[in-house]
DNA sequence: AAAATTTGACCACG
DNA sequence: CGTGGTCAAATTTT
């Protein structure tokens, strides 16, 4: 990806692009400063994958959106500026169709789509069902879920649940679009006494990969799935490396007790950007 | 009463 | 034209 070709091309653009950034590394700072994490509250660790997921990404789209971006876009949709992070900025990527009002003309979206499967349907997030559909060659009705804060924060989020197994209940879970809102995990208060060695592990990362960041970590190969049952317990010690094992380990989270263990979970994810 | 779910209609896309 | 994603009225739940 040539995503930073902006930078050297002038100093406003580099400013700019410095500001971007920074902010994208205050957002990725803040969720390690979450109360679950410090607090140790039960969390399914596929949440966590997911915020991680879409935070990081945010260093691979955003300088290509804004290199791409030359404000010739005859964008009509509301602009949610939640902390800064746009879904105008999202919707940099596709093609923009006309937008009707009319029952059961929407746009397809396909900006961002991360596929899980997972023992268990709860994550930190509020969902809001609005449909169900009967798939053909599946056994379950599909589940469609929109975030429950998408009239009062502009959220565009949804998700889809496919059962896919049932004696050990297995999910395939389809999100698409990232979450603006701000009620991750009904946990309003976030800390911030943010220190500077959080910020230079954040920087590192961005650092190491270099302008050629890629998201793919399925590449690693001895990280993550193999050592799901030996680290499971030990929940206690954080000690990750930001910069390689947040999105794969999902070995360390704490798990609910309700949902079934982790060592029956195959954790896949895909992320999608499809320009349509 | 308000919020959440169900359900069938509607429409985009292949 | 069939399938799947979304809308929104009706219904149920809280």
């Amino acid at each position: 990806m040539e995503s930073f070709s902006g930078l050297e091309s002038s100093p406003s653009n580099q400013i700019e692009s410095i500001q971007e950034l920074t902010h994208v590394q205050q957002w990725t700072d803040n969720i390690f400063e979450m109360p679950w994490l410090s607090e140790n509250i039960e969390v399914d660790h596929a949440t966590i994958n997911r915020v991680a997921v879409e935070r990081l990404e945010m260093f691979s789209i955003t300088p290509s959106i804004k290199s791409n971006y030359n404000g010739a876009v005859n964008d009509t949709s509301p602009l949610y500026s939640l902390d800064g992070w746009s879904s105008k900025d999202v919707k940099m990527v596709k093609p923009v169709k006309p937008i009707k009002s009319k029952r059961g003309c929407y746009i397809r979206r396909s900006s961002w789509t991360s596929t899980n499967i997972t023992s268990y349907t709860d994550d930190g997030h509020s969902w809001r069902k609005y449909g169900q559909k009967e798939i053909i060659n599946a056994t379950h009705k599909r589940n469609y879920y929109r975030c429950s804060h998408k009239f009062d924060q502009g959220c565009q989020a949804t998700k889809q649940v496919q059962k896919i197994e049932d004696e050990p209940p297995k999910y395939k879970i389809t999100y698409n679009r990232h979450h603006t809102c701000k009620n991750f995990l009904s946990t309003p208060q976030i800390f911030l006494d943010s220190t500077d060695d959080n910020d230079t592990s954040v920087l590192l990362s961005f650092e190491n990969n270099g302008p050629s960041f890629s998201l793919d970590k399925h590449e690693e190969p001895n990280n993550g799935f193999s050592s799901l049952d030996s680290s499971y317990n030990q929940t206690s010690s954080f000690d990750y490396n930001v910069s390689h094992n947040l999105i794969m380990s999902d070995s360390s989270w704490p798990v609910s007790q309700t949902s079934s263990r982790l060592d029956l979970e195959e954790v896949i994810l895909t992320r999608v950007y499809s320009p349509i």
